[in-house]
DNA sequence: TTATATTTAGTAAGTGTTCACTAAAATAAC
DNA sequence: GTTATTTTAGTGAACACTTACTAAATATAA
């Protein structure tokens, strides 16, 4: 069990994520991701060591192509960055589109959801630092509080991103972003 | 199969909804539903044909209660009386917080998924009516596409009530929606 | 040969669903 | 007003199948 195994686990994550924006969660089995990667059910434990840790590597590496912060950027060039690079993640692996905002999926799992949870947090909080930046800079009213601010502009982009996913990328993702932008 | 079927339906249909909302809809088994309801699960098909018509008839009757249109107001106004409709029927069922806005819960079931679409169209041409109002009336820019517009007002109250859902209801909901609206 | 990778063959529990049957209540016939 | 019939609301066992998971054997590659 040693080198290459997280090239296969990585693979096996995609085939993961594939049946869970098809059919949702419940399509996630075994036996359907065995299927997937034409292996056995029993070799999937070669590389995980139960289902859980499948689904808790899914979401941890979501965490990490989502968190490529851009360090350089402040106020509201960085939550509009951040946006930007929201929607092209998504664009990049389109069946992320069906369950990145879907916390739902996970609802029932008490310890994906703490994970889901603590990503939340983290987002939010950076995301902020950045209102604050801006709000400092007289780039945004400050008249309007923190959390109320962070729904008025993540909300619309949540909405957006589902919108994408559901009707299967039927428009332009990145029209629509630089519409939503400019209205904000 | 007759008359008073439907008030034992609707206490089934309260069931349902509540083992959705506290463990996902995997929760929603016809064992969990008959224990919960405390008869065998053999009885359940006494009221409904098949599991599929359960989750079908629990759409539609949040369909009912949500479409509770006040034809009388027109433009903001109703925009406005529409959000707040919103957050009261989740208010008034704490247990729909946690479904309402969970689309992907439903992924899968290619009937259900039709259903809830369908129902998404109708209440986005609902809204869309009243934002062409509102811009003829002056109450809004109309230097804003419909569309995006309406990412705009409905995807931060999406945000809201769905924080709110899993958060189990740990802040004033009717306060944060009303800084949401002055806002907006 | 020795790690690495995968299959075979199984488990116990859970899934939706159907079946034949029943106690009690309401309805109809006499 | 009692008897006969039907309806209501359920039970309990079985069905065919899926679930996550495991131990042991086996093939593949270095």
């Amino acid at each position: 069990m040693k080198k290459d195994q997280g090239k296969r686990q990585n693979e096996i994550l995609d085939a993961a994520l594939h049946l869970i924006a098809e059919k949702g969660i419940r399509n996630l089995t075994i036996r359907h991701l065995s299927q997937a990667m034409h292996i056995t059910d029993a070799a999937l434990y070669y590389y995980f060591q139960d289902k859980l840790a499948i689904i808790q590597a899914l979401v941890s590496r979501f965490e990490g192509e989502a968190d490529a912060v851009e360090d350089e950027l402040h106020g509201w060039a960085a939550v509009e960055a951040a946006l930007v690079h929201r929607t092209e993640l998504v664009l990049a692996t389109p069946d992320l589109a069906r369950v990145v905002f879907a916390e739902e999926l996970f609802q029932g799992d008490p310890e994906v959801e703490q994970i889901l949870f603590g990503m939340m947090q983290r987002h939010r909080k950076i995301m902020l630092r950045h209102f604050k930046e801006a709000e400092d800079a007289g780039e945004i009213r400050s008249d309007i509080p923190d959390d109320t601010l962070f729904r008025m502009i993540l909300g619309p982009l949540r909405l957006l991103i589902k919108q994408w996913g559901m009707s299967h990328g039927a428009f332009d993702l990145r029209k629509e972003r630089q519409k939503l932008l400019d209205g904000l």
